[in-house]
DNA sequence: TTACCGTATGTCTGAACTGACATAGTCGCG
DNA sequence: CGCGACTATGTCAGTTCAGACATACGGTAA
């Protein structure tokens, strides 16, 4: 309870982690590390202040407990509020983020430079494409069967989609590039 | 000349402006305004002081014109240098920006929620990028044939068909969902 | 004429984020 | 027994960015 300030997204993708079991922020930081989580990112030095704003809001507790390491770690957990404010933040409209992506700028600026130096700039992010694609192919097959709504590894298999379909489609958009630039020489 | 500090992403998004014609302030903003611009986004309050930056650094010149407005507008213009180092910046890899999509992230929590509810929240995002898809395919018929690598226009085509790839794979993506959650009940 | 919209440039605050710095215990390997 | 990797929590400075605030002229429509 106490402080009333809106939670961050940030704060809601630690508690979606920590919805999945009690976790140390080391754990969570570990977990919110590419390419394990492809969707949100954060750095030990965000989730920390964060966790603590979290705990002022009464979203999480934690436990001490000792070692390895030279303070105690602390447990977290999700209390029945944190629970409610997730499960409330889930099913919001979200926010428009603006779209910022480096390389289609550089794209779009293509035509000033040397046709050559282009196409191996697309021949090796296609290889970077196709390599995160084959590692996400590896994982699904993981999935049997794909879960229910309702299970937690629902989540994980719904994203693991969505980053499918996106290197899919990131892998054809550099071939196409990469086609273009070999016609034009 | 002078200062050496390292031009930004936002510069060279406003060189990647800049390199199509001249403009002012106000223009670039425009320019990099949703849904003009898909791949890059920036107010005119970043923009101003980001011109000034480029102007000390000598990549860009103004020239003072009158009106209207109350002070007299400035239009910028590349300098051969900012020419240049545009030219080089964009065959350089791109820095690896972190994936923060809060959809996603929900997604990831969805299994706590509601199915109606996420069903709709997937309905409606569904809705946003088969609207945006309509939207740019309206604009694919204007490129009567697709322009040739070194045609500024190479650049707009090339990004088109980027955010054309996107949004099909997103409406994909959101179609799954619904019929996962439908399936569900 | 009055109100509003578009043009036009700028500053400031606060939030979000990155990367470096700081500290320190445990465990396994050579 | 020492070294390095891993566990573990935290701070701090600097950058980027969104949104608000500030100012002011010209054109158009009620």
């Amino acid at each position: 309870m106490s402080s009333t300030t809106k939670t961050s997204t940030l704060g809601f993708a630690i508690l979606a982690v920590l919805a999945r079991g009690e976790r140390t922020g080391y754990d969570i930081a570990a977990a919110m590390r590419r390419p394990v989580s492809y969707f949100w990112t954060a750095g030990h030095s965000q989730i920390h202040p964060e966790l603590q704003k979290l705990l002022a809001g009464g979203l999480v507790v934690y436990e001490t407990r000792h070692g390895p390491g030279p303070q105690d770690k602390k447990v977290y957990r999700l209390t029945p509020e944190g629970s409610g404010a997730l499960r409330e933040w889930v099913t919001t409209p979200p926010r428009e983020r603006p779209e910022r992506d480096e390389l289609v700028l550089k794209t779009y600026a293509s035509w000033l430079a040397d046709p050559e130096l282009v196409r191996r700039l697309f021949a090796d992010q296609l290889a970077v494409h196709e390599a995160r694609l084959a590692e996400y192919e590896r994982e699904e097959e993981h999935f049997a069967e794909p879960p229910g709504p309702g299970d937690p590894r629902f989540g994980n298999y719904a994203t693991l989609r969505c980053g499918l379909g996106y290197e899919r489609h990131r892998a054809e958009w550099c071939r196409w590039m990469v086609a273009q630039l070999s016609d034009s020489l």
